[in-house]
DNA sequence: ATGAAAGCGCTAACAG
DNA sequence: CTGTTAGCGCTTTCAT
């Protein structure tokens, strides 16, 4: 039924041995066998069974990706930069969405480990995530992307690729404060991952540079959600000092805090100001036009795709690599900052 | 090192085959053995490695998705509804993107089949795709969404799950023609897919059956490609009797279509009304507000998903599922439906 | 209920 | 340059 090497070996009158070497274009054969070996595997549409082949050479060419969500487009667009830098590698990518939760997440780590996955690239993990010991325990090789742990105690051993989060979102408070906001209220992710704690930590460092005055109630977790972003603001917006500006913590809450604010019947940026994180497709729409800081999502995809099999494959004691990339921030119309520009 | 199920078999003092017994839980030991051997295995941080038990059970319990491209939304949207479908039932799925290469399509398919996936997925045929014969040659269990050959020999024997494109080009047309538009232009994508070549027919039929009179220089394949729909958009509203309404065979498109007439300093749907087809996250968004044709995209995955799984897990001869899903025409503000309603 | 042994398809020594 | 052989980790008869 399914043809293998033997079968291969057998039709070209030859040694299995022969054939491998043939098919992995080794060397140690004739020029003559080794053309008459491949002629007859593709005479015979021979396709390699990559399941023995992993069983002995202990690699699987296959690299393992955890993410959230796959239709959010910051992750398919990570999702995609993984894929394309694998496939120039000769590598495959499995993908699993956790949604966020640290259950599925250890599930996810396991079923790649149990596929015989060469490395993984996580793009989920908690600041102080239970789940790394795992991989650090079995020696797996894994990259962080995105998000990383914070004050993690085996922090040094652990490559990751992210950007600078801390200055993403000074970038985006000093900007509102500098176009003239006094009252910014911000719209963030969980607490509890590195990203949104770094932008809070920006943010935060920005109100104190510039001493901005900064109603703690202004601050609210939204869990990336459009949805919870909308109502927040919603809220935000019928209190007696409202903000006047928002920063949300990605593209997704500004828009849904977008909808709440059209909804009130106010104007954007005419009575409030919007600045986003990202840089999504839809953030750069006529109409659209959100001013927010821009990420190279598919080159931290790409990156620590080169990282991680450049580790996967070198037999040479592995360096720890720690990229961080710069963000940008795109100034649409959102913002309002065409309207006076900078006043201070 | 890596600690496998003869390591189990000696801390439990226990033959191997009752170790395989108990970890798959089947029958054939006794129960105080079996607690016994998976307290050692948790113990042990047993980890089973699937690369050897799909070389002798068969199945590796990966499931291939060949796809376009995760970024576009639509792609995305189905990978979603395929992974957690698939996950249900215990099965981890492999991405492969094409970015339409037919030769991407056939390398990802002998990848696929290397890897021993159970099973595939392919959202990518051309309507007379040359590279569906392998799979049939080889018996190997496949299963068709959105796209499927058209006219292939053995169509009866192929699976697939799509939606009613016909039936979703007619009403599209139908609309904008009752709201009293009579120079329609289509943006469609290639003419290679079903797909397109569906909703083709549907556009022309409603042209006959209503009696429109439709320009050809009208009809233009942009693609897929925001900036090609844009381009083309352009160049036709510049002809002396421009089309006063666009049908957009993917919101993409549509976008692209809305930022050139925009950019131009017309009015949507004042001046020009617009139609898509898709009804992607974008289109919902205040502002944005596009006419289109809604398709159950994630029901489309997991519906594909079960049927692949079924066919894949029973040993009755299979037989063949063809599901067509209807689509919905969702009426917003790209098309002006609200400043006069239906007029004929 | 348990164990011994064969073998899945392939690679990698090792001989010749 | 080519062939023989021993496993990789696991499942699965077949004995016991």
């Amino acid at each position: 039924m399914k043809v293998t090497i033997k079968d291969i070996a057998k039709h070209a009158n030859i040694s299995v041995s022969a054939v491998s070497i043939a098919l992995n274009n080794r060397s140690g054969i004739s020029e003559k066998t080794r053309t008459n070996i491949l002629r007859i595997a593709k005479e015979l549409n021979y396709i390699p069974n990559f399941a023995a082949r992993s069983l002995v050479s202990k690699h699987s060419n296959i690299i393992g990706v955890i993410i959230i969500d796959i239709t959010d487009p910051f992750f398919s667009e990570l999702a995609k930069g993984i894929e394309e830098q694998a496939n120039r590698h000769g590598y495959s990518i499995i993908l699993c969405n956790t949604g966020e939760s640290i259950e599925n997440e250890r599930k996810s780590m396991i079923t790649l480990m149990s596929q015989g996955v060469d490395g993984i690239i996580i793009a989920t993990v908690l600041h102080d995530d239970p789940n790394l010991d795992m991989l650090v325990a079995e020696h797996y090789p894994f990259i962080l992307v995105n998000r990383i742990p914070l004050n993690y105690p085996l922090d040094e051993k652990i490559d990751h690729v992210t950007i600078d989060n801390y200055t993403g979102g000074f970038k985006a408070m000093e900007h509102l404060y500098r176009i003239g906001h006094d009252r910014i209220a911000v719209l963030s992710g969980s607490m509890k991952v590195s990203t949104i704690i770094e932008r809070t930590r920006g943010v935060r460092s920005a109100i104190d540079h510039f001493g901005i005055g900064f109603d703690e109630r202004h601050f609210v977790e939204c869990d990336y959600s459009r949805q919870k972003a909308g109502d927040a603001t919603k809220r935000l917006l019928t209190l007696k000092t409202h903000p006047t500006a928002f920063f949300a913590m990605d593209d997704n809450m500004a828009l849904g805090a977008r909808e709440a604010v059209l909804s009130l019947g106010l104007n954007i940026p005419g009575d409030i100001a919007l600045v986003g994180f990202d840089d999504s497709d839809t953030a750069s729409l006529t109409g659209i036009d959100l001013t927010t800081v821009s990420q190279k999502i598919y080159e931290i995809g790409s990156i620590a795709t080169d990282i991680l099999i450049k580790k996967i494959e070198s037999r040479t004691p592995p360096m720890v690599n720690k990229v961080v990339i710069d963000t940008e921030l795109v100034i649409r119309k959102t913002c309002g900052h065409f309207l006076k520009g900078y006043i201070r």
